[in-house]
RNA sequence: GGACCGGUAGUUCAGCUGGUUAGAAUGCCGGCCUGUCACGCCGGAGGUCGCGGGUUCGAAUCCCGUCCGGUCCGCCA
């Protein structure tokens, strides 16, 4: 006889013998009846143990908590009138025949039945946080999502290739994870940033669609959506363009949405410039479930007494702009005040407000600290721009359009969930048209906005050494319900190109002979178009599942400074192996005898 | 590197304007209950209040430092 699954115990079953295999969930006596709910991966189950068999029924009252047991019994509906609507288990129950303890359990540290443990503990025991259901659930949405993706990919003629872990360290972009060699003393492989470099070279070799589920490294500070190595699915294809890129790209999210959520994305999805996503969004990955916009008026305010909004207005790096939040007059100045704080954090050193209470009433129908320093015309026209309405509060970013763009764009998103204005479903949109390099003004130099080998739009190098500044970009991200969840370009595939995009980031022929030369060689012998992107997955399953963080759609993730409750790494290695590597333990640091001053 | 929030029974938390023996819920242990399902009822055990220092007659409570967890800024081509 086969084990079932609980699941699997369905009315099919009536009145045949079944063998079920699981944990204890919970135990329930009710004077001379014990019912246990017994649990795996499909649900939970009730197996009854009837007093009439004593022996067994001796040690059914020994089960506790996550024992893990086989049960053979008879499968029936429950008895009449024990059928009511608080029922979790279901309306089919086993009558025990024979009870089998597989492994006992200690009392768990964390109680798998309810989901408000602190984090740390549910990673330091993470194999019993991942038995609850709704962990259990996240997982199995993250495999159905993975495996619709290949599918779409495998269908579409896409070939799965691995490229190493262990690489060479890559000069931009992120700190990279480090591997001490051991044959080669003192030098160091690199844990991959991403298979960038390894999926053109694949183009070049002629594999023309390649994707690979890739773990990624990077050395940075974490966050809710930051992990030190995370998942991409990687995709790279040659001769085709990016709508054509763009367009398969849609037609497997809309698939793996449609597949594992039978969610409808929209087709096409939208796309939008750069440039217009700052201008309207403050940010490069609007949430578009929210209708705020950000509202220029540099102009209105360009001539006024007031030179927080008269400075950005006349400096060309400058912005003005106005956010109309709709019943935000409600707002209490306590209210305004964390607002004001929030935005702080993004460098804005103020947040001018003005509350609407009656627009009909003009200037006297307004409510604010700043409206002496404003004219008539620059009120009304800021009212008429913004759309004003009685109730609303105007917010205002004046300084850098950076820091207005990054302050604002931050405060859009926060009021529209503070105030209830985020529409439910789900809204992609294709950002295109990035330039393709932003001035660092710390280094005095050009950094690319996404990464070296990404081409521009202009197809003369000369073009792009003469204004750097000017060039788009042949990249595109896609950003879901305000989050960057995949992006990707057109690559560069001259070599006249790819050195002059190197230069102009100034890195040295020599130095980009040392770190990419294979790049470069391998550029010179017939190198087809290509371009491709990578999707971040576990973002994508993260709101895909409804979680906040995407340790909750990783089985083991590190916590924010980076190390693991489980397993307790990072570690200390003993001195073998450090001598192996020719390297030495670490001193103890001096401790200073002297009193603090 | 920086800002903020948190750390008290196994767990989730309350207590924190200093003052008897640090509470609740849940879990755990024991007893009762013949159909329960967040079962119910009775009883019990369970705490270096993260750690170190300071103030005080007296510190979970106030101060300083430190460690750990979290959110964010910087960082993340």
């Amino acid at each position: 006889m086969r084990s079932h699954y609980c699941g699997q115990v369905t009315e099919d079953l009536l009145d045949k013998e079944v063998s079920v295999v699981g944990w204890v969930h919970r135990r329930r006596d009710h004077g001379g009846v014990i019912f246990i709910d017994l649990r795996d991966r499909e649900g939970l189950l009730q197996v009854v143990f009837d007093p009439d068999e004593p022996e067994m029924f001796a040690r059914a009252e020994r089960l506790r908590s996550e024992y893990v047991i086989q049960v053979k019994g008879r499968v029936r509906s429950r008895p009449e009138g024990t059928i009511n609507d608080k029922l979790t288990t279901g309306q089919i129950e086993v009558y025990a025949l024979e009870l089998v303890v597989l492994n006992k359990a200690e009392t768990p540290p964390i109680q798998i039945d309810e989901d408000d443990t602190g984090e740390e503990l549910r990673l330091r025991y993470r194999y019993l946080d991942l038995r609850k259901p709704a962990m259990q659930e996240k997982m199995r949405l993250r495999t159905s999502v993975a495996r619709s993706m290949r599918r779409f990919l495998d269908d579409e003629g896409f070939m799965d290739v691995e490229t190493p872990i262990l690489t060479r360290a890559t000069p931009e972009g992120a700190r990279d994870y480090l591997v001490p060699s051991r044959v080669h003393n003192g030098q160091f492989y690199a844990l991959p940033q991403s298979p960038q470099l390894f999926k053109q070279l694949l183009m070049m070799s002629g594999f023309d669609r390649y994707y690979q589920i890739a773990r990624c490294f990077r050395d940075e500070d974490l966050r809710a959506d930051r992990q030190p190595e995370f998942t991409q699915l990687d995709i790279e294809t040659s001769f085709m363009n990016e709508d054509e890129i763009m367009q398969l790209n849609e037609r497997m999210i809309r698939q793996c949405f449609k597949q594992v959520m039978d969610v409808d994305l929209p087709n096409p999805f939208p796309r939008m410039p750069y440039a217009e996503a700052m201008q309207r969004f403050g940010s490069d990955k609007p949430d578009m479930r929210i209708s705020l916009e950000l509202v220029e008026v540099a102009d209105l305010v360009a001539d006024a007494e007031f030179k927080v909004f008269s400075g950005p207005a006349k400096d060309e790096n400058g912005r003005v702009a106005v956010l109309r939040a709709p019943g935000g007059g409600k707002l209490s100045r306590k209210e305004i005040d964390d607002y004001t704080a929030y935005v702080a954090q993004f460098g804005a050193r103020g947040l001018a407000y003005i509350k609407v209470n009656e627009l009909a009433a003009g200037r006297e129908g307004l409510q604010s600290p700043i409206l002496k320093f404003l004219s008539d015309e620059a009120i009304q026209g800021i009212c008429d721009r913004s759309g004003a309405a009685d109730g609303d509060i105007l917010f205002f970013g004046a300084d850098s359009a950076k820091v207005v763009n990054e302050a604002l764009g931050a405060l859009r998103v926060r009021l529209g969930n503070d105030l209830g204005l985020v529409q439910e479903g789900w809204k992609p949109v294709w950002i295109v048209d990035f330039p393709m390099f932003e001035w660092d003004a710390q280094e005095k130099r050009w950094q690319a906005l996404h990464h070296p080998f990404t081409a521009p739009y202009a197809e003369d190098p000369e073009v792009v050494k003469a204004d750097p500044g000017a060039q788009l970009s042949r990249a595109y991200d896609l950003a879901l319900n305000g989050t960057e969840v995949g992006g990707g370009s057109i690559r560069i595939h001259s070599m006249e190109m790819q050195s002059t995009i190197l230069e102009v980031l100034g890195i040295g022929e020599e130095e980009a002979r040392e770190k990419f030369g294979f790049l470069l060689d391998a550029l010179k012998y017939g190198c087809p178009p290509h371009g491709g992107l990578a999707f971040g997955l576990d973002r994508l399953v993260m709101l895909m599942a409804g979680a906040s963080s995407i340790r909750d759609v990783i089985a083991f993730p590190k916590t924010q400074s980076a190390s693991c409750p489980l397993t307790q790494a990072p570690g200390s290695v003993d001195a073998r192996q450090m001598k192996d590597l020719g390297l030495r333990l670490r001193q103890a640091p001096q401790v200073e005898t002297a009193a603090e001053e």
